[in-house]
DNA sequence: AACCGAAGTGAGAGACCTCTTACATCGACA
DNA sequence: TGTCGATGTAAGAGGTCTCTCACTTCGGTT
């Protein structure tokens, strides 16, 4: 594949979550992106207008990712929604590492972005629908899976003690014990 | 008050909390908090050897006040303890709008700071301590304390619609419920 | 009173980033 | 086949940051 890319939009955007999980939304940049498939740092700013509107594009495909994924869960075990959300959620997080840290990023609320906002949100009124729950419980629910979350992405469980796979568990179990 | 401060450690760590939550972590700046005491952007270097010692320290001293802030709270209403205590968290966030992101922050981990370490520690093994909590339950009231928390630092609740103490009851329902 | 060390300062090297500009390449379509 | 627009590049302006270095200030000790 020569000068030009064939699909560089979408593969700077899957290229931001790789560099969103190695080093965080801290030291995210565009150049990091760029550098990672192998093109100009320039490139980018053909598809997008500045780094927070990259950043906003990376949050839809996260929230719809998300979406897609307690969407499965749910179906799978609907008797049991919330905590199959909850547990979706966390491994979610484990899998893709990153797009937790800008689905809710205040920051990019700053861009006149409604794809964004829209999508985060449809990612609540989803659960809301599938699950039946009350918007509290919904709440609470979201913050046992997203406590969850950071606290795996912030590195607080010392890795090998326990498998992801099992704290993904606990949170759905966690998430269970709300009702 | 001339050339010299007077306890500029004690107050680059104190700026430290105001940059961190005026900017949040990803745009903390050993330079920022310099300006903001008005000292020369050399000045802190006086006091720790690089920017990754001064988050650790800050990391530390967050962490001793959300403990003391737990401490008092459970000390208030010892039956009910967890939900106390993850109300206290939520509340702490409140106040002080940035601890939290800095206390369970992997890449401070590279600092080889075992005060930190150690303090993190101690905030968990006090919640333990106090409550009598099994690990399991302590694990999930920590995740939805820090679950509400993280939500409240990155913007999710929009402002206004509900008091940011009416969240920290919510969180310590949710606390309640898991028991 | 003199001095010494702790704690400031100003200047700047070196790194990296964002975003712009002028130019190059190539695929699609006339 | 020729050309044109979309998409790439190289170079760089301008910004901020971390951290260093040589120098200054000043409180406390002798």
């Amino acid at each position: 594949m020569g000068y030009h890319h064939g699909d560089l939009r979408a593969a700077l955007i899957r290229a931001s979550f790789d560099v969103l999980a190695e080093t965080g939304l801290e030291r995210f940049s565009v150049a990091a992106v760029a550098r990672r498939l192998g093109v100009s740092s320039a490139a980018p700013y053909r598809h997008f207008p500045d780094r927070d509107h990259l950043l906003s594009a990376v949050s839809a495909a996260a929230a719809d990712d998300l979406r897609a994924a307690i969407v499965a869960a749910v179906a799978e075990d609907p008797a049991d929604g919330l905590a199959a959300a909850a547990g979706a959620y966390v491994r979610y997080v484990v899998r893709t590492g990153a797009g937790i840290q800008v689905i809710f990023a205040a920051e990019l609320y700053a861009v006149a972005d409604d794809d964004r906002r829209e999508r985060t949100r449809a990612l609540m009124t989803t659960m809301l629908e599938l699950t039946g729950a009350d918007a509290r419980l919904l709440e609470a629910t979201l913050a046992v899976a997203h406590g969850y979350a950071s606290l795996i992405i912030q590195g607080f469980f010392s890795q090998g003690a326990d498998t992801l796979e099992e704290i993904a568990g606990r949170a759905a179990q966690a998430a269970r014990a709300l009702r």
